[in-house]
DNA sequence: GGAGGTTACGTTCAACGTAACGATC
DNA sequence: GATCGTTACGTTGAACGTAACCTCC
C-alpha cells in the first residue's frame, strides 16, 4: 500500500468516480489510476468501488471506510508538510476558506487584506457555503477553516472556535409601519409583519422560529435569501421587513433603511470558526483566527487541535459593526509557531 | 514523501538511533535507510536527528514532532490493513498485550486458549509491565492492547475499557497472628504488620497508602514486587502480610495460607483495557475482550475507538477467583466484525 | 582500528505513458 | 459510435545493494 495509491483512490472518489477525471486532476495518464487502483484492491483483497461491466458505479460499504481511512491518511502526511512549512517559516500556501456570504462580503475584507500585507504569496481561497448549512461534512471537504453561524448550541464537528457574537437587525424602508418605532422591535411586531431574512432562519428549528414559537408566535415568510445584500433588495423592493446580522449593515444602509435592533428575545449568533481535528495548522491560518478573534491563545487552539487539551474558550466579544473604524487589524508579533524555526542550512549538533 | 521515509524514520529512532541496527530490521541495506533520512529532511527541510560528525546523537525539537505525527501516518495504514483484514475474515495476525504480570499468570491463561482455539493461526504476544507502571506511554509501543490495574480515578490515555474488578485478599501464614481472625482485616491491623505487597503500591499516591492515610494510618512495607507468586514466596518466607489481588489466589494457596479478606475501606481495584485511539481494533482483539467482559458491547467499543461516541461503559462485574470453575469462557457468535464479509472472489454489482 | 554513517556506482525492477482493445450506453 | 475502463508493451528512471570511503571514539 502506498501513499499514491491512497490519493488516486481518493481522487477518483472525488471526480465522482470518473476515473478519467481524476487522471486529469492528478496530472497522470487513465491507465496509471486505474491500475493503482486495481493495486489497492488486490492488497486488501476486496473490491472498494462496484463496476457495471467496466464502469464504475458506486461504493462498497466497505469501502466507504476504507476511504474514510485513507482520508485520514492523506490528512495526516499534509500535516507533516504543513508542521514543516511552518517550521521553515514558509510564508506560501493554500488556505482554504469555507464561509457564509455575510462574512466573506463583509468580516473577511478587511482582514484578508491585512493577512495578505503579512504574507504577500498566500493563496486565499474562498468557498462559499450557505448560512447555516453543512454542518456535519464540516471540514471533510479538505478545506482548513470553515466559517459558520449559530444562535442554538448545536456546533458542527470539529474544533470549535468561537471569534465573536452579533446581533440581527430590523431593516424597513423609510415610511414603513415600523419606521417610527425608535426602540427595539418585539417578537409579537415581527410576527405580524411577512419577514426576508436569511434561508437558514426558514428551518423550523432556526433560532428564529423556535423564539417565536416560544411566544406563541410563528413566523411568515415573504422571501428568503443566503445573501445578506439580497435581503436588502428585498426589503427596499418592499416585499417584508428584513431580518439581517449586524454584519451586513453599512453607513449607506442606514441612510437608506431604518434600521431597529430586535427583541432581545431573540438570541445573539456566534460566529465559529471550524478546524479539521488533528490537522496540523498552518501559521497564517492561526493569524487569521487571531484577527477575527484576538481574545484566543494561539497555544489553547494548538493544543485543542491536536487533541492534547480542550480549553474552556473566553466568552467571544461583541462584534462592533464598523470594524474599519476601530482602526486597522494587527498581527500578534512573530513568531507564533510552537518551535524555534531552524534556518535550512543549520547543523543541529547534539 | 513516501510511506516508506517515514517507516525508516521510525525503524531509526526505534533502533535507538542507531541506522545499522535498524536496517537489519528492516531488513534493508544500512545505506538505503540512510538515503530515506535523508530525502525525507531534504523535504522537510530542516533536520530530524542530529548529528555528532557522522554519527546521530539526538532528535531535534521539530523532529519529536514529525515523529509523533509519523506514528500517525504509519498506524492509520496499518488501521487501514486490520480493516482490510477484518473485511476478508482473515483469521490470521498479531496481538500484542502489555499487562501487569497478575493478569499475564492468573487472568488470560484459559481466556487466550479459548481464543486461540477460535483462531489456531494467531500470534499472541505478551509484553511484561509493572504492576501500575507506564500509564503515560499506554499504547504508543504499537501494542494493540494494554491492560492496566487502577484503584483510583486515573486512567491511562486511550479507549479505557473497564473488564472486571477485584479485591485485595491479606495472606498471612497459618500461625500467624492475624490467622485466627476469621473476619475482615481492619485498617488498623494491616498498619501495625509489615506488609509484602506490590510495587505499585508503594508509591505514596498509590490506593493503599491513601486509604491508610486517610484513616490517619502509615504503611511499614517489608518488601515488594511485581509477581503476586514472588510476594507469596515472602509471605512464607514469614516477611511480613501479604497483600494480593485475589485473582492470583489458587486453591493451593488456600491450603498453605490463611486468606482473609482485607478491610473494605481499602477501595476495589478495577482491570481495564486500553486501545490505542483510532485505531481499528481486529476482530480477535475484540474478541478477547468479549472474554474478560462479556457485559461490554462491540459496537460501543467500535464506535468508541473511532471516536463517533463516548459511551457510558456497564459497571464491570466482580471476578470470580476460580474461573474455570464457572465453565469454558465461550466466544460470541460471528461474524462481530462491523461490515458484512466479502469472499475475495465477489464481483460487486451495484 | 572498529563501529557506524555517507558517497559512488552499476543493476534491476517497478511505474509510467502510448497504443490497442473491450464494453456499455 | 462515443465514452470510459482495461490490457499489453516498451521505455525510462527510481530505488536497491555492494563496495569504497570517511570519521569519530
Amino acid at each position: 500500500m502506498t501513499l499514491k495509491e491512497l490519493r488516486c483512490l481518493l481522487a477518483i472518489v472525488d471526480a465522482e468516480l470518473n476515473i478519467s477525471a481524476a487522471a486529469e486532476i492528478m496530472h497522470a495518464s487513465q491507465p496509471s489510476l486505474s491500475r493503482h487502483l486495481k493495486l489497492l484492491e488486490d492488497e486488501l483483497g476486496f473490491q472498494i468501488l462496484m463496476r457495471h461491466g467496466r464502469s464504475i458505479s458506486g461504493i462498497t460499504p466497505a469501502g466507504q471506510e476504507v476511504i474514510r481511512l485513507a482520508r485520514r491518511v492523506v490528512n495526516d502526511v499534509a500535516s507533516i508538510r504543513a508542521y514543516a512549512a511552518n517550521v521553515r517559516g514558509e510564508e506560501t500556501g493554500d488556505l482554504v476558506l469555507t464561509t457564509p456570504q455575510t462574512y466573506a462580503r463583509h468580516v473577511l475584507p478587511p482582514v484578508l487584506s491585512t493577512l495578505i500585507q503579512r504574507y504577500p504569496r498566500l493563496n486565499v481561497r474562498i468557498q462559499n457555503m450557505g448560512e447555516g448549512a453543512a454542518p456535519e461534512r464540516a471540514c471533510d471537504n479538505g478545506g482548513d477553516m470553515m466559517l459558520v453561524s449559530t444562535a442554538g448550541d448545536r456546533v458542527p464537528p470539529g474544533v470549535a472556535l468561537p471569534l465573536f457574537r452579533w446581533k440581527r437587525m430590523v431593516l424597513v424602508p423609510r415610511g414603513h409601519a415600523l419606521a417610527r418605532l425608535d426602540r427595539p422591535v418585539a417578537l409579537g411586531e415581527l410576527a405580524r409583519h411577512a419577514l426576508v431574512t436569511y434561508e437558514s432562519s426558514r428551518r423550523s428549528d432556526s433560532s428564529l422560529c423556535r423564539a417565536l414559537s416560544d411566544a406563541g408566535l410563528r413566523a411568515r415568510f415573504a422571501c428568503s435569501a443566503e445573501d445578506a445584500d439580497l435581503i436588502k433588495v428585498y426589503v427596499r423592493a418592499g416585499l417584508g421587513v428584513g431580518l439581517v446580522g449586524e454584519l451586513a449593515l453599512e453607513p449607506a444602509d442606514h441612510q437608506e433603511f431604518v434600521v431597529l435592533p430586535a427583541d432581545p428575545a431573540l438570541p445573539e449568533c456566534v460566529a465559529w470558526a471550524i478546524l479539521p481535528t488533528g490537522r496540523v495548522v498552518r501559521d497564517y491560518a492561526l493569524d487569521l483566527i487571531q484577527l477575527l478573534a484576538p481574545q484566543l491563545d494561539v497555544d489553547d487552539i494548538r493544543r485543542a487541535v491536536d487533541g492534547s487539551a480542550r480549553p474552556a474558550w473566553p466568552r467571544p466579544r461583541l462584534w462592533q459593526s464598523d470594524y474599519e473604524d476601530v482602526g486597522t487589524p494587527v498581527l500578534p508579533s512573530r513568531p507564533i509557531s510552537g518551535v524555534t524555526r531552524l534556518p535550512m542550512q543549520t547543523t543541529y549538533l547534539g
